[in-house]
DNA sequence: ATCGTCGGACAATCAAGCTA
DNA sequence: AGCTTGATTGTCCGACGATA
């Protein structure tokens, strides 16, 4: 069965799905008291820098096995932020009748055996939400996440609400988990806080959520789940991890993250596929973003989607908003392919160095439109090959 | 087979806010 | 004052790639 799971290519299943009665091997009115994964209270640097399972002891017993005891000391915490404000709790109910929903019950200190620490505290199981992305070595993760691997697909990340954090907190609270994992979750994106850099494209179908790029050679179609382009041409994304955790509602999805990881074929296949202004676009970014490292982050809108158009909106790394009395003429060229047709006519119109600029490159820029459509083609084909081929 | 790496789920902690 | 909430910080599971 769970090999027919449509999330059985995640690396871990989510844990709404672990919560799965079949696979867990209990009723559903026990589901709550899952075994809690224990842990020590401070693991020590070695196991923590390799994110093992530390033990009590020192040295501990990874230390031991890879005869590093003399390094086996607890690492530090640093200490926790204070003087954040919180804003207003959401009203405490008053516990007047016997139906305590499951909710509620798993805010109780539970009954495992570990869950009260030494100084008797109860400790919250409060709520998993998403946290800054912490560091493993340095205080900083080493590789930022957001970002879709070879052949990976996003998961929906369903709001069952449609809405944000706020408001998933007060409905969590109340509706029982059951009932919330009996109701077929719409999919919805996920909207993230202002991002640095976006990605989204526009379709009338649910989209899945927004994608955070980290570096421009991260899939431009990510949003689709399709092709990506790399600085040396279309090719499937490098290995690049794909994050978005909403609040956590207890509910399906909205728990859960991750990735599907896909052959590259079946990522072409399952994904919806690009238009050609979309395939246009990623090799036209990628081949402008080759030209010229990136500079600081900024956002641009490249063009407005019509009901005709879905051309995503494209945030890309590193483009001025508007070059306005910037002599950069690399720049130039970048914002000039980035623009829309129109804006760029008006723009060039009014700029005459860089219509000079534009003269000067005119052969470079017809013989990598040239190459711009080939490969256009060539994807298109490939696309369409694959989609017949699946449908045999 | 073993090991290192790393994303992310899960657990622990505790200050802010709430209530009696 | 004691309890609750929820944000922050830490632990480590499990997948993956590299290497022996």
């Amino acid at each position: 069965m769970a090999a027919e799971h449509p999330f059985s290519s995640l690396r871990r299943a989510p844990s709404w799905m672990l919560a799965n009665d079949e696979e867990a091997g209990r009723s559903s009115s026990d589901a709550p008291s899952r075994t809690k994964r224990a842990q020590v209270k401070n693991a020590c640097v070695n196991c923590q820098r390799a994110c093992k399972k530390c033990d009590s002891g020192r040295p501990c017993q990874r230390c031991v096995k890879y005869n590093l005891q003399e390094s086996c000391v607890d690492s530090k915490r640093k200490p926790r932020k204070k003087g954040i404000k919180r804003g207003p709790y959401k009203k405490r109910k008053k516990n007047t009748d016997d139906t305590v929903s499951l909710d509620t019950q798993q805010q109780q200190p539970t009954e495992v055996a570990g869950s009260v620490d030494s100084s008797g505290q109860a400790s919250g199981s409060g709520s998993v939400r998403a946290r800054s992305t912490m560091s493993k070595r340095s205080g900083e993760r080493t590789r930022p996440r957001g970002l879709l691997g070879p052949g990976m697909v996003p998961i929906l990340q369903s709001d069952p609400h449609g809405n944000d954090d706020s408001d998933d907190q007060s409905s969590s609270s109340d509706t029982p988990l059951v009932a919330a994992r009996q109701t077929q979750p719409q999919p919805t994106a996920y909207r993230p806080p202002p991002p640095r850099l976006s990605l989204h494209a526009a379709s009338s179908a649910p989209q899945p959520a927004r994608l955070l790029p980290e570096t421009p050679t991260m899939g431009l179609t990510a949003a689709f789940g399709t092709l990506a382009t790399t600085p040396s041409g279309p090719s499937f994304p490098q290995p690049a991890r794909y994050s978005q955790r909403p609040s956590s509602t207890g509910l399906p999805f909205a728990h859960t993250s991750g990735a599907i990881r896909l052959p590259p074929i079946a990522s072409l296949v399952c994904s919806a596929p690009p238009t050609p202004l979309s395939l246009l676009t990623d090799i036209a970014l990628s081949s402008t973003q080759r030209r010229q490292p990136p500079p600081p982050a900024a956002a641009v809108r490249p063009s407005t989607p019509t009901a005709n158009n879905p051309a995503p909106y494209i945030s890309i790394p590193s483009l001025p908003d508007r070059p306005s009395s910037q002599p950069a003429e690399d720049t130039e060229q970048q914002s000039a392919l980035l623009q829309p047709p129109d804006d760029a006519h008006s723009r060039h119109s009014t700029t005459t160095a860089s219509d000079d600029q534009s003269s000067n490159n005119g052969d470079a820029d017809l013989a990598m439109n040239s190459s711009i459509n080939n490969l256009s083609n060539k994807l298109q084909n490939t696309f369409l090959d694959q989609d017949s081929s699946s449908e045999l």
